[in-house]
DNA sequence: TCTCGCTTTAACGCATTTTTGACGCCGCAC
DNA sequence: GTGCGGCGTCAAAAATGCGTTAAAGCGAGA
């Protein structure tokens, strides 16, 4: 379990790191916007805290550049108790916002909450048929039997089974496996779906194609 | 989508269900513990506000009650500003926890990224008679059955649904669906109306074509 | 440094989709 | 009646997207 802290204030980043080791997680951070966003994309952790009062960039503006490929729960931190900054930050897609100061525990408490919520769709197992998969270990098996696959095919399939028998457009899975700095590289998908269809072969399970649209994970 | 609210003011009762029923929200009520675990069994609401200071039970003891059976979204509402009682109320399965009094709008703000969390919310269909387009997945279809479209057929169904049993001029197809530089080329349409009419045949829609002007969607 | 496994890139044949062009029909004006 | 413009229909040609395979990068660990 992984949470990315996004603030500019070394003090604040070293508290919370404490807090949130002592309860298990694993901490990454980010003194600025950008780098945060990089992060992000390149460790997707499991829960997001944020900073709005960031010095390249607006908070609320991350947030939504985050949003337009990332579902990860986010907990906005602010000095600013307006009521305006507030709405904006909940229109933007944030999950639980926090004035400072605040108390560590009940910002345990609330990150707690937002993830038991989220836990319904993540932690627990993702299973379709035959296939299961373990998002904790990220691994997978298919009748019982363990399946091998590599980070990627796995965030793929991964993906593919959240949505099962439901079309997932391609900019979609690029956006979530690859980055949304990828989201025109569909030859990615045509060489990864080619792998997950071998590592499927003889399963009640078929990847099926949606041409100019998407891809398609069927129970047959 | 229906709320529950467990309060035992009147005032607060009054108020709250008049901003969530402005929302769109179906509203229920409850002005005790007992009837609030009654109302949660029987009509099994998408969310629920819970007031910590009831007059028969404690609001945590009802929350730990709901929960024994029940993984709704609650929102708790309290004048004790207390942490022990707000980590009691976390602890206990609360999804997020507001002090009185409070802002109802960002009161409605929490409540909708609780429900977007849940999965409540989902990216709104077109409709028109029988057919439904879903726009977050691309598909389409007709009488409960599914109907497959090209990437630029789904296009243009799309814009004539959007503007159903008006008048869409060629010039807005064209643009919407080839891009701006296609305005003129109007033989695009006649080749792809033909083809929609085909696949919207023996339904209750006609494609109509207005000479001169546009083409028209409509339910017979 | 070498090896191994994973990711990325490239190339080719095939299927589907889009575009183009041809032709006939209808309604309207002359 | 004749000519004309917009429309409907069909089918061939061109373009695009997909499946497949293999080789080239790349990084971690021996």
């Amino acid at each position: 379990m992984t949470a990315l802290i996004i603030d500019d204030e070394i003090q604040i980043r070293r508290l919370l790191r404490m807090a949130l080791e002592s309860k298990g997680y694993t901490v990454r951070d980010a003194e600025n916007g950008q780098m945060g966003l990089q992060e992000a994309v390149f460790h997707k952790p499991d829960v997001i805290l944020l900073d709005l009062g960031l010095p390249d960039m607006d908070g609320v503006e991350v947030l939504k550049r985050l949003r337009e490929w990332s579902t990860v729960p986010v907990l906005i931190l602010s000095v600013r108790d307006q009521e305006a900054v507030k709405l904006a930050a909940f229109d933007a897609g944030a999950d639980d916002y926090v004035s400072k100061p605040f108390s560590t525990a009940e910002l345990i408490a609330r990150l707690t909450a937002i993830q038991r919520r989220q836990g319904g769709h993540e932690a627990a197992n993702l299973q379709l048929g035959p296939l299961v998969l373990d998002p904790a270990h990220h691994e997978a098996s298919l009748n019982g039997q363990p399946l091998k696959l590599t980070p990627t095919e796995y965030a793929l399939l991964a993906q593919l089974v959240r949505h099962a028998g439901k079309v997932v457009t391609l900019k979609q899975l690029l956006r979530a496996v690859w980055g949304p700095q990828a989201e025109e590289q569909s030859h990615y998908l045509r060489v990864y779906v080619n792998h997950l269809r071998k590592k499927l072969e003889g399963s009640a399970l078929e990847i099926k194609n949606e041409p100019g649209i998407g891809y398609r994970l069927e129970q047959t």
